[in-house]
DNA sequence: ACTTATTGTAATAATTTGTTACAATAATAA
DNA sequence: TTATTATTGTAACAAATTATTACAATAAGT
């Protein structure tokens, strides 16, 4: 099956895929006290990119972008948002693209498929980063995490997707329950409020955000965590429902 | 100029627009103390659809867009969202097009561009209601408004995505300041407050409501409205910024 | 003038959020 | 063992926001 399906990815007539239509991810995880995002990476000419992909003939466009967050993390059931689509007649420089096909040995003309115009629709994952295995592609020979203030220079738009994608998460983190899907099973508060605090970039107080998490009765106890610090052991808390 | 455009979008390949991928606007306007959306409809076998339309070949996706509203309503400069993307495989019923088609006397077999799997860009507009007047295209020959509470039969998902855009609308009524988009030059608060009521679907206390909007230092104070009823005439706003 | 309906806003109450304070530890050092 | 230190959990209070009640100010009609 896979076989196949790479195959078609890199035919010169893309076919077997919805044309003109791609997917990109910006996989968000949280490590060291820091947001990071997935990024991949033609090592020979230093080309970075989101991991993106496209849509199968006979997929559903949200199962694609599972499919695509899938393969590039090792992980099934991920929170995933749509939250724009990049259509812009300008966004779609060939040049990086066709510079890798060279270098790969891939035959391509001006006609190949992936030098053609792309509407691109963009979604962000979360993710717990301790359970993620960063995957390359057949194109893309790296794949790692990058904290968000250490982005280096992307291909075509993808520094505004980032951007966007962002803003998005930024809004959408006291109206959904999005920031649970960034910790790993059992965490404290203080981790929490980290994480909260870094999404939002600004600090927030400690007893107020502690009574506000709280009282959405969302979050189970679990035991107390000896970090071996000279002071009180914080709880551990666990997602419920 | 749009001669030749109108010959693309009616011929067998669609030459000229990027394939697979279609607009649908949902737009919205207030009148008589409702919510109304602009409807087209094929009035030969009575099929109803959202405004739609597709993307040209050098054409930015918000441009088309703003385009395809454009042209249903003559407006100009209108308030437009992205919502979301609609890409399930099975979205695509072609038959209610298929018999369109033949009933207008068009030409076709299976392989006809309608006729194929379509991913779909969901946009909400805003209108000012007064303002609009509804313009049919060359495949339905109505164009009319319709209260959200009677709705006809839609084809495919445009039900689905109706209620998508009133979620989308709802939800960013506060963050944005979206609501002013629906109202005429000049409006009383008594007409903002319903339409705020309308959208969320609830009833709100005046005083606070007045209070609210008055803080946002948003609006001009312009005249007394003399309604002709017995009781103390209301002021008129107008948007600043 | 008196009545009625509705407006604008003041006054008060309830709720939520922001801030300060402090007792309860877990480790380390005296 | 007993301070000392750092951090946690939460109470207590303050400030701000939001909800509710109340009422004077009209613009007509009676």
């Amino acid at each position: 099956m896979t076989q196949e399906k790479k195959e078609s990815e890199t035919n010169p007539a893309g076919s077997g895929y919805l044309p003109g239509l791609a997917i990109d991810a910006v996989i968000f995880g949280f490590h060291d006290h820091q947001l990071k995002v997935l990024l991949m990476e033609y090592k020979r000419s230093k080309i970075f990119a989101l991991p993106g992909g496209f849509i199968r003939n006979d997929e559903d466009l949200n199962k694609a972008a599972h499919r695509v967050v899938s393969e590039r993390t090792g992980l099934q059931n991920i929170y995933l948002e749509q939250f724009y689509v990049f259509g812009d007649f300008g966004r779609s420089d060939p040049r990086p693209m066709k510079s890798i096909m060279t270098a790969i040995g891939l035959k391509h003309d001006d006609t190949h498929w992936l030098l053609q115009r792309f509407v691109s629709v963009g979604y962000y994952a979360l993710v717990d980063f301790t359970k993620v295995t960063p995957m390359p592609d057949k194109i893309f020979d790296g794949c790692a995490w990058y904290p968000l203030g250490e982005i280096p220079d992307l291909m075509q738009d993808h520094a505004l997707i980032i951007k966007k994608a962002l803003e998005s998460l930024q809004a959408d983190l006291d109206r959904k329950l999005v920031a649970f899907n960034l910790m790993p099973e059992e965490f404290t508060m203080n981790e929490l409020q980290t994480v909260y605090e870094t999404i939002l970039d600004r600090k927030l107080l400690r007893p107020a955000f502690q009574r506000k998490i709280l009282s959405l009765g969302l979050l189970e106890r679990v035991a107390k965590k000896w970090t071996g610090g000279a002071h009180k052991a914080p709880y551990l808390y666990k997602f419920i429902s």
